[in-house]
DNA sequence: AACATAGGCAAGCTACGACTTGCCTGTCAA
DNA sequence: TTGACAGGCAAGTCGTAGCTTGCCTATGTT
């Protein structure tokens, strides 16, 4: 699975898995299910654990998301790093690390 | 036009739309007919004129882009600021102006 | 006036993304 | 080894984003 610029854009298109991002950044190393119930809790997104199962794919894909195996669990982590190529692309104004 | 946080992310999802932010970024107040021209030749977009023009709708409405009539003309000029909001949301390291 | 240029409006097509449903696999505990 | 728990796979539905096409308005030029 390649991981191009695209991906992550395209990975943060979606608000569901921007409140996943929200959730790992609030709590790192959640697993699947875990992921499931604290969605619908504090977000309020009643969504299948397939759905959720789909968006972290995605999130993977994309780089913004790593996960680690733990016996029958799968543990996700949160993983900023792309988004820098935002800021790489773009000139932010006040925002240290952008060029061009 | 309301301008939600998630229209910011939903503008950047389209890879024309980036595009036109790039052609911005190289040179800002262009024209529409201006943007379809060097879309076309420097990006390799064939695209009709409503197309680039809708995509402006939607990346002035998230802000990214703002207008100004000239006679018959309507320049159109990028603004990242909005771009601001992405790493507030998100701790990004070796980047300064993220918080939480 | 007539024509060209720059852009807007509205309806329609189409492909893809977001979700669901159903079933199957693998791990751990009793 | 049986059952519960955590997750994967595949097919199918549905809405909407991204385009196009056709026509209309406004500004500028000759």
């Amino acid at each position: 699975m390649f991981r191009r610029v695209a991906d992550v854009f395209e990975a943060l298109a979606a608000p569901t898995r921007r409140a996943i991002l929200d959730e790992l950044t609030d709590r790192d190393g959640q697993s699947l299910f875990e992921l499931c119930t604290r969605l619908t809790m504090k977000h309020g997104l009643a969504m299948s654990r397939q759905a959720i199962s789909q968006h972290l794919e995605v999130l993977e894909a994309a780089g913004l998301v790593t996960t680690r195996r733990e016996g029958r669990c799968k543990l996700h982590h949160l993983d900023t790093a792309p988004l820098r190529s935002i800021f790489e692309r773009w000139p932010v104004e006040g925002l240290k690390g952008t060029r061009r």
